[in-house]
DNA sequence: ACGACTGTTTAGTGAG
DNA sequence: CTCACTAAACAGTCGT
């Protein structure tokens, strides 16, 4: 059965499971020790052992990063402290065992104390070189060094490294109308490096990756470092907070990176090396540590979520990934984490919050000893975007008072928000569904503050949608469709739907193809359009038009995205004005786009629900019923076309102009107006914690009822929240953003009527009975 | 043909 | 149970 046709069957994986053990700390290789058992690789000796001796030795205390432009070049921040002359020795020694591959110069700074005065560290910039073998590697061949200079400002050691990076870099870009080829990536923007003020320490692990061996997975040292580090503490706290940073992974989750990534861009749109090299850039962990199946995992991403889009260059040679535009929120790395202020770290920190909590063998490593950690300090690195709170919320302050007015809402809303973000499913059950993100937990701590704005996430239904949305390609047509339905993307799909309605309950996963199929794809029209143009001018690329190859043959499935271009709207400039914030923009065009959609007639099926109905007593059901079919359609676009798309409410959105800043959540606000409301209501109680908190405040005028309700249930925090409510809810906000789903969600909030009506009241039991749950 | 790269899709795990 | 992560099988392309 399941075996669809078409797709190969995978073998099962063995499950490991057994091994358990054995990764442990190691590690890494395990995994594949398992089976195979390379031990070759183990890197040796892991740890412990040998590491020492060849490579770590370092005295702790000391970090290494990557020179964000130089190819073999890391950077080596030392205590000041330090014994240089056994770092110089261990670096060559490094250097030598790295081989080509490795970094051959080293750029020695030293963070100690004091470091910061300018420019330049004295010390060091010596270079050393080592060049083992050939520098084949170099890369392009040109390293520049020069510029690399320092900026200390900041706070205790850390440094940033300004290189031309920008400049170059941006340049590429354009570029490559010609090359197409990778190039551009990199991005401007400010966030580059910057959160980094860090940058990453890594150990020395560098080349290694490809050799030979597995290529898949080898890991990293790295870790050790950061025990050693540890001791440090002292004086060079910052130090080590910087090294953490590095060495650690970032509180994003792949969607968030990948949404950085592209969204660095001007046109929105990279290649998978490109984001590949992006990532390394800017979040060194990914370079350094991760093991090497991280880039399986960005490739996993970008085919699971619907939001990512793959476009191909009107010759068809080059494909680039791109952000549905109903769904970007244009998420950037600055808007996640912005300086505070310029003179100190830029590089906030916030809570530690890691996504991932669980990290696969290695991470921690925290076997060890346990120790690592730091102690208190947690550092905090950059804002992690969301802290799984789910909420959909929003909140933040919103002036408007108006919304109160919903109060009726309070049941209305409600419904409306879990109905639409959530799926059904989880509607009724718990109402939960806040997407999580990466995780990170947050720790009480504090703080970080962040600077985003906030937004409001919800999660959920982001990705669900996206999920959902898979099935859409069709729907692509929503947004554009007015001026063309480029859409059209095709599909094959065939064979399979069966299988899915067999599987009903396989859930929601499956059905988002049948859907597509579904629909008939009204316009198709195949667009072969695409490629003829030729850019007129340069094209920049333009040439894109993306076209739509069909696919049918080549891959799997596929969709291929509509040339989408942006000519939607959208997008905010990015640079644009204010903070982009992002996500306003999205919804509106979302909105609109929506009017026109809201045809569709088809009801797919939703999976979730079938799933889930069943279960749930009635009340869930209903819901489903009717939101399935919208949402599924569009996810994107959907929420809000279909929750709103019935009435369309868009209005509002455009309306808003914010006033710079807060702007989204205003705006969200204001779009939706009713919906804000909702947004407080209590959804899930329990989680929602932070998000409380950060409902909160808008609390205090609403009042209403809803929010008893939920103070009861989170009543607890309330108390506390006096301080920590701004935070919260900046956190929260802030979180929002990162989310991929921002946009969705904040779409999803619009809702419409319609549902209200038959959901209205479900949901309103829904409400109710989670107690019952 | 081989292999690297890119994409798609399953599946298992762990945290919440 | 859901979600994010991770690992891996497999499929197309393309370069050699
Ligand atoms: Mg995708």
């Amino acid at each position: 059965m399941r075996t669809s046709p078409r797709r190969p069957l995978i073998l099962k994986r063995r499950k490991l499971t057994l091994s358990q053990s054995d990764a442990s700390s190691a590690s890494a290789g395990d995994e594949s020790s398992g089976q195979q058992c390379s031990q070759e690789d183990q890197p040796s000796s892991q740890p412990r052992d040998k590491a020492d001796g060849g490579l770590q030795k370092f005295p702790a205390g000391i970090k290494m990063i990557d020179h964000p432009t130089m190819p073999n070049t890391q950077v080596v921040a030392i205590p000041a402290n330090a014994d240089i002359q056994s770092i110089i020795e261990a670096l060559t020694v490094k250097g030598k065992e790295c081989g080509s591959n490795g970094p051959n110069k080293f750029i020695l700074i030293s963070s100690g104390g004091r470091s910061r005065s300018s420019g330049l560290i004295p010390s060091q910039h010596l270079p050393l070189e080592k060049k083992p073998s050939a520098a084949t590697k170099a890369a392009n061949g040109q390293e520049r060094e020069k510029t690399v200079k320092k900026i200390p400002g900041l706070a205790g050691g850390t440094v940033l490294w300004h290189s031309g990076i920008d400049s170059v870099i941006g340049n590429e870009q354009e570029n490559n109308s010609s090359g197409e080829t990778t190039n551009s990536v990199l991005d401007d923007s400010l966030t580059n490096i910057q959160w980094l003020g860090k940058m990453r320490s890594d150990g020395l692990s560098p080349s290694s990756v490809k050799q030979g061996v597995a290529k898949e997975n080898r890991v990293p040292l790295q870790e050790r470092i950061k025990v050693s580090r540890r001791q440090q503490t002292g004086p060079t706290a910052a130090t080590s907070s910087w090294q953490d940073s590095v060495s650690e992974r970032p509180p994003y989750s792949y969607m968030a990176m990948i949404q950085f990534a592209i969204n660095s861009t001007e046109k929105k749109r990279m290649t998978l090396k490109d984001i590949y090299t992006w990532i390394e850039n800017h979040f060194p962990y990914f370079k350094h540590v991760a093991k090497p199946g991280w880039k399986n995992s960005i490739r996993h991403n970008l085919s699971l979520h619907d939001m990512f889009v793959r476009e191909t260059s009107a010759n068809g040679k080059v494909s680039f990934w791109t952000i549905h535009p109903d769904a970007n929120r244009c998420l950037t790395l600055d808007q996640v984490f912005k300086p505070l202020d310029s003179g100190s770290p830029t590089s906030p920190e916030g809570s530690e919050l890691h996504q991932k909590g669980h990290l696969p063998g290695s991470q921690n490593m925290t076997s060890t000893g346990s120790s690592k950690t730091e102690p208190q300090n947690s550092r905090r690195k950059m804002k992690p975007l969301l802290p799984r709170i789910n909420s959909y919320l929003v909140p933040i302050q919103f002036p408007l008072s108006q919304p109160l007015v919903l109060q009726p809402s309070v049941k209305v809303p409600l419904s409306m928000a879990q109905g639409a973000s959530l799926s059904s499913s989880e509607t009724f059950r718990s109402n939960k569904r806040v997407r999580i993100a990466p995780k990170t937990s947050l720790s009480t701590e504090d703080s970080s503050p962040l600077p985003m704005a906030a937004v409001k996430e919800e999660s959920q239904c982001d990705e669900g949608l996206f999920s959902s949305a898979h099935s859409l390609k069709e729907n692509s047509s929503q947004s554009g469709e007015p001026p063309f339905p480029e859409s059209v993307c095709i599909k094959e799909e065939e064979g399979s739907q069966l299988d899915d309605w067999l599987l009903p309950f396989a859930s929601t996963l499956m059905v988002k193809e049948e859907t597509s199929f579904l629909l008939p794809v009204s316009s198709t029209k195949e667009k072969k359009q695409l490629t003829t143009l030729k850019s007129p001018s340069k094209g920049v690329s333009d040439t894109l038009v993306i076209k739509r190859r069909e696919m049918g043959r080549s891959r799997r499935k596929q969709r291929l995205a509509l040339p989408c271009s942006e000519e939607p709207v959208l997008v905010l400039p990015e640079g644009s004005s204010f903070d982009p914030q992002e996500g306003q923009p999205l919804e509106n065009v979302s909105q609109l786009s929506c009017s026109p959609r809201q045809e569709e007639p088809f009801k797919t099926p939703v999976k979730e629900m079938f799933s889930k109905l069943p279960v749930s007593s009635t009340p869930s059901k209903v819901s489903i019923t009717t939101t399935p079919p919208v949402g599924a359609l569009d996810p994107w676009k959907s929420a809000s076309s279909a929750k709103g798309s019935h009435e369309l409410d868009f209005s509002p959105v455009r309306t808003l102009q914010l006033p710079v800043t807060p702007l989204q959540e205003n705006q969200d606000l204001l779009d939706f107006t009713t919906t804000p409301l909702k947004n407080l209501l209590p959804e899930s109680p329990r989680d929602l914690l932070y998000a409380e908190s950060s409902d909160m405040e808008p609390a205090p005028f609403t009042s209403s009822p809803a929010f008893i309700h939920e103070s009861k249930q989170s009543s607890v925090e309330l108390p506390a929240s006096g301080l920590t409510e701004n935070r919260s809810l900046l956190e929260g906000l802030i979180l929002d953003t990162m989310n991929d789903s921002l946009s969705k969600i904040l779409l999803d909030i619009s809702f419409p009527g319609l549902e209200d009506e038959n959901l209205g009241t479900d949901i309103s039991w829904s409400q109710l009975i989670p107690e019952l749950k």
